[in-house]
DNA sequence: TATTTTCAAGCTGTATACAAATGTTACATA
DNA sequence: TATGTAACATTTGTATACAGCTTGAAAATA
């Protein structure tokens, strides 16, 4: 195990081929996080049908990864896959939705109990731009940028669970359900929504530079049930016939802690 | 809402076309609980490959049907798909497994308090049927036979969560991290095993009869912590440093190649 | 002999042709 | 006119050929 005279290619051959290249992992991971992304944007609102043939065009690549990409998104309940129809995104029930937001709040609580990671600056001007952010929201209905900001906002969150499995699921869990609470804006108080959004992280902010981070769940926590509550709210305000597709609203409905 | 006169074959065209044959969805299902219970019971043992073709062969289809289920269990944590070499189950690591078992604990009692569904005869009857069982393993070490109780045990378990999120995470979680406590088996005391097999059983059924689902799966944690005590006890025992990446198990352990 | 190189076998990844399914639309018919 | 039927366009599901990658063993070389 002395001599070691020629260090050269193989190594550098082993190291760099595919420097600059993208793996058949990282393309599915962009081509899945883009879709999941428009879904939670409602650029593909609930129902809204999205072929394989049209993707497959738009990044240039073959049906078949595409199909890997809706059929994992499939399996997450994001969307739904008809034969001879397409692939449709998912409109959540009420029932569901009770169940991934009750579910969510306890996982919420978890996530400071299991192994916490530590909160540091960048965290810290992360959730500071986020403020920034959401209070330039109020002068327009800006119901792209406001899901953005909720999109941004999991995304620290969810950087601070040590527990990857926990995290795995915080963030299945977020994406079945933010859609819905989105595709509501537009029959809400706007400036309500965007002032509760701002109170919420600089809240956490606050939170976070004290390094609480079971402050900053319970104020996670606390919003999830505004939301949740809110949503209870509409649907019961609206006297529609409630169709068969979307559950009825329990009266019983603040049956959670 | 009144006259309806043709009440005739467009319905049952409608619900007829397809008895007794087997949808793609279904068929999907069934190679995938076939090959995910072959995983837990250690018929594919951590680090063996199933070839794609093999399989394809075995059920009878092309390689995209099994494609499918492969990367469904690869999103699960199940197996690793390596290009050119072939699709790897895994091997969990210690950290990953504490993390598993401690999320599998709490989100336990989380069952008890979401929606529990109402304990009716056909769950006593399943779990005396299980309890049989258990007695019956202390005569030979009949690991398979022990692997096939734990799933079934489970199954049953599930069957009385309310929440549909919540009993397929449970689910995904069970059987991501079972197959680890199968593999340590030939090194632990089979009949103390299986004793505490039989006691978790009758005292669930105990509880089951009274309606008690609280009491069920507070058993179920305390036997979840069990395992996960014995695990860490054994793992010290052995004075191996264990490296961050793997629980390496013992040596008459890895036959399969 | 020890080391490096080459290459071939076998696997997954991708593209594509075709089969099966669905929903619409036009049309024949009572 | 209302209705059942059949053809058609479109979409997903499947099978398969081929490309790209990995690994190990044979062959070349110091």
């Amino acid at each position: 195990m002395g001599n070691v005279k020629s260090i050269d290619r193989t190594q550098i051959s082993m190291v760099t081929p595919k420097v600059g290249r993208e793996t058949s992992s990282d393309r599915h991971a962009r081509i899945y996080k883009t879709i999941r992304e428009r879904i939670s944007l409602l650029i593909y609102p609930p129902n809204s049908v999205i072929g394989e043939t049209e993707l497959a065009g738009e990044f240039n690549v073959s049906r078949t990864p595409i199909r890997s990409v809706l059929q994992r998104l499939h399996f997450e309940g994001l969307v739904e896959i008809r034969t001879g129809v397409g692939t449709v995104v998912t409109d959540i029930d009420l029932k569901t939705m009770k169940e991934v937001y009750d579910l969510r709040m306890y996982l919420t609580e978890l996530a400071a109990e299991l192994s916490p990671l530590e909160i540091n600056s960048d965290h810290i001007q992360a959730m500071e731009s986020l403020l920034d952010r959401a209070k330039q929201l109020h002068g327009s209905r800006d119901s792209l940028g406001y899901a953005r900001l909720c999109n941004d906002l999991h995304e620290v969150l969810i950087s601070l669970i040590g527990s990857i499995p926990l995290r795995e699921i915080s963030d299945n869990l977020y994406y079945r359900s933010a859609r819905i609470w989105i595709s509501m804006l537009p029959n809400l108080d706007w400036n309500q929504i965007v002032t509760d959004q701002e109170l919420e992280t600089s809240e956490m902010l606050a939170a976070m530079k004290r390094n609480d981070f079971r402050g900053v769940v319970q104020v996670r926590r606390f919003y999830l049930h505004c939301v949740l509550t809110r949503i209870s709210d509409y649907l019961k305000g609206r006297n529609d016939p409630i169709d068969s597709r979307v559950l009825s609203i329990p009266d019983h409905n603040q049956k959670y802690d």
